[in-house]
DNA sequence: ATAAGCACGC
DNA sequence: GACGTACGTGCTTATA
C-alpha cells in the first residue's frame, strides 16, 4: 500500500551483499562475543537457518543456497525487498545491541528478593491456615481441589480444556468476594512470579566479563514480523504493578557519563489502522491530536469528549484493544464484565462511528480468503491456511489473524526501519551513545550526556519518518537514571 | 523431555 | 451448543 522505503541509500543491498553479511555474522555465536561458555551454543543470528531449514541443509554452500533456493522463494512471495531492505540490514543492528548488553544494578534486587521471600512465606502460611490443609499453592491442580472441593468457593467452577479446575487470574478475580483466600492467592502468585522469573533469575545472567545482561533477539519466531527476545527475555520486564516496577529500576546506564533514553511510539497500532482503513473519524482523532480512547468513548457513548468519564474511557480502551486483536461480543463482555447484549451494542456503535474501520476489516478478510495471505505496509506476508475452513472456530481464529497481522506487522516494519536508520546515523556521527533494547514499540538507548540533544532529535526524526504516513506518527521520549524513570 | 497452567510484556 | 482478543518467553508442577 505504501510504496516508499526510507532506508538510507548506502544501506541498500543486493544478494551478493546479503550472502556476505550472512557469512560474516552467522558463524559467530553470541557466547564468543561476551565470553559465556556453555554446551548450548547457538548461532548468533538464526534468521537465515530458520528460513532455510525446509529448503536446504546446513552444510551446503550458503551463497548458493541464497541464490538458488532462497532468492526464488523470496521473489515468488514478493518479499525480496522486505528481506533485502529490512531484515538483512537489521542483522548487524541486532548483533550490536546483543553484544552491547545493559547494566543491571543488583544491590537493591538482593534486598528485594528477601522481601519477596518473606511476603511469600507469610502468604503461604495464611493461605494454608484459611484452607485448613497443607498443599502446594504453586500447583494449580492442588489449588483447584482446595478451592472448589474443600472450600467450595463457587458451585459452578470453570474448567480448563483438560477439565481441571481453572484458577487463572480472571477466574479468581470474579471469586474474590467469596472468600478471603482468593486475594491472598493472587498476591502469592504475583510475588512468586516476580521472584523466580526476574529478581532471582536476572542477576544470575550477568556476564562475568563485562558485568552486563545480554539478551538475544530472534527475527524468525513471531508470525507477524515482530522480534522476540530470550535468554533472558528483556521484552517482558514488569511495569504494571509497584513491586514489578522495582525490577525496572535495576536497569541502569553504564556509568555516570550516560543516561537511559527511552522512546516509544504513541498508539502506533491504532494509527496504523487509521492509515490502512482511511477511516475519516479515526484519522481526524489523530490529526487533531486528541486522546484516542477518550475520542472513541465520546463517539460510542454519544457524549461530548469533555463529558467522558473514567469508566467510559476505560471501556473504550478495551474496545480499541479489541479492534486491534479482532473482537467478539463475548470477548468484550467478559473483559468489561457486562452482558453480551450490551457488548454487542457497543461494538455496533463502534462500527457505526468508524465505518471505514469496519469496511477495512471486511476487505482484509475478503483479501485473505481470495489470496490465502495478508500483508503489511512493507509487503510482509502472513499465510492463513485456515481462512476458508468450514470449522467456524478455526476460521474465526484465522480471521482474527487476518485483522491483526497487518497491523502488528506494519508496526514491526516501522520500528525495524527506524532501528536500521538510527544505528546508521549513530555510526555516521561517530557517537558514543548505543541502542540497547527494543520492546516492540519502544527503543532504549544508553545516551552519552554530551550527545543527548542530538540523540533525541535523531531518534525522533528517524522513528517518525521510518514509514511515511498521512496519519501523524507521535513518539514519547524520556530520560532517567534507570529504565523506570526513563519510561 | 514434554505438556499444562499460569503470569509477565506489548 | 461451542468458541470466545493478537504476538511472545519462562517459571513450576505433573506426567511420561
Amino acid at each position: 500500500m505504501i510504496a516508499h522505503y526510507l532506508i538510507e541509500p548506502d544501506l541498500r543491498h543486493n544478494m551478493d551483499f546479503l550472502a556476505e553479511t550472512y557469512l560474516r555474522y552467522r558463524p559467530v555465536p553470541i557466547e564468543s562475543l561476551i565470553g559465556k561458555k556453555g554446551k548450548n551454543q547457538r548461532s548468533l543470528r538464526t534468521v537465515i537457518p530458520a528460513l532455510l531449514k525446509d529448503y536446504a541443509c546446513e552444510d551446503a554452500d550458503v551463497t548458493l543456497q541464497l541464490k538458488e533456493v532462497f532468492e526464488p522463494m523470496l521473489k515468488e512471495t514478493g518479499t525480496m525487498d522486505l528481506f533485502a531492505r529490512i531484515e538483512m540490514p537489521l542483522v548487524p543492528v541486532l548483533v550490536s545491541m546483543e553484544a552491547e548488553g545493559i547494566k543491571l544494578e543488583t544491590t537493591a534486587l538482593k534486598e528485594f528478593s528477601s522481601e519477596l521471600h518473606e511476603g511469600i512465606s507469610r502468604l503461604d502460611a495464611e493461605i494454608k491456615e484459611l484452607a485448613g490443609v497443607e498443599f502446594n499453592i504453586a500447583s494449580p491442580k492442588q489449588l483447584g481441589e482446595v478451592l472448589f472441593e474443600k472450600l467450595k468457593v463457587t458451585d459452578k467452577p470453570k474448567l480448563t480444556k483438560t477439565r481441571q479446575y481453572s484458577t487463572g487470574e480472571d477466574v479468581l478475580l470474579r471469586l474474590a468476594e467469596k472468600h478471603p483466600i482468593i486475594n491472598k492467592i493472587l498476591d502469592y502468585r504475583s510475588l512468586a512470579k516476580l521472584k523466580s522469573t526476574y529478581v532471582d533469575a536476572l542477576p544470575k545472567l550477568i556476564n562475568q566479563r563485562d558485568r552486563r545482561i545480554h539478551t538475544s533477539y530472534n527475527q524468525a519466531v513471531a508470525a507477524t514480523g515482530r522480534l522476540s527476545s530470550n535468554n533472558p527475555n528483556l521484552q517482558n520486564i514488569p511495569i504494571r504493578t509497584p513491586k514489578g516496577r522495582e525490577i525496572r529500576k535495576a536497569f541502569v546506564p553504564r556509568n555516570n557519563d550516560y543516561t537511559l533514553l527511552a522512546a516509544d511510539y504513541s498508539q502506533i497500532e491504532l494509527r496504523i489502522i487509521a492509515e490502512l482503513s482511511e477511516d475519516a473519524n479515526l484519522i481526524e482523532t489523530f490529526v487533531s491530536g486528541q486522546d484516542v480512547h477518550t475520542a472513541t468513548a465520546a463517539r460510542i457513548f454519544g457524549v461530548s469528549p469533555d463529558l467522558v468519564t473514567t469508566d467510559m474511557r476505560r471501556s473504550a480502551k478495551t474496545v480499541n484493544f479489541g479492534i486491534v486483536y479482532g473482537i467478539s461480543a463475548f470477548g468484550l463482555s467478559e473483559r468489561l464484565n457486562i452482558p453480551r447484549k450490551e457488548a454487542a451494542d457497543i461494538i455496533a456503535q463502534y462500527f457505526a462511528k468508524y465505518p471505514g474501520v469496519k469496511s477495512y476489516m471486511d476487505h482484509t478478510i475478503d483479501f485473505a480468503r481470495k489470496h490465502g495471505y495478508v500483508e503489511t505496509m512493507m509487503g510482509r506476508r502472513r499465510y492463513l491456511r485456515d481462512i476458508n475452513s468450514s470449522n467456524a472456530t478455526v476460521r474465526g481464529y484465522a480471521e482474527r489473524n487476518a485483522i491483526n497481522a497487518p497491523v502488528q506487522g506494519s508496526s514491526a516494519d516501522m520500528i525495524k526501519i527506524a532501528m536500521i536508520n538510527i544505528h546508521e546515523s549513530i555510526r555516521r556521527e561517530g557517537m558514543n551513545s548505543k541502542m540497547l533494547l527494543q520492546v516492540h514499540d519502544e527503543l532504549v538507548f544508553d545516551a552519552h550526556k554530551n550527545e543527548l540533544d542530538l540523540l533525541r532529535e535523531m531518534v525522533e526524526e528517524k522513528m517518525c519518518s521510518a514509514i511515511p504516513m498521512s496519519v501523524p506518527v507521535v513518539i514519547h521520549m524520556n530520560t532517567g537514571d534507570n529504565w523506570l524513570e526513563a519510561h
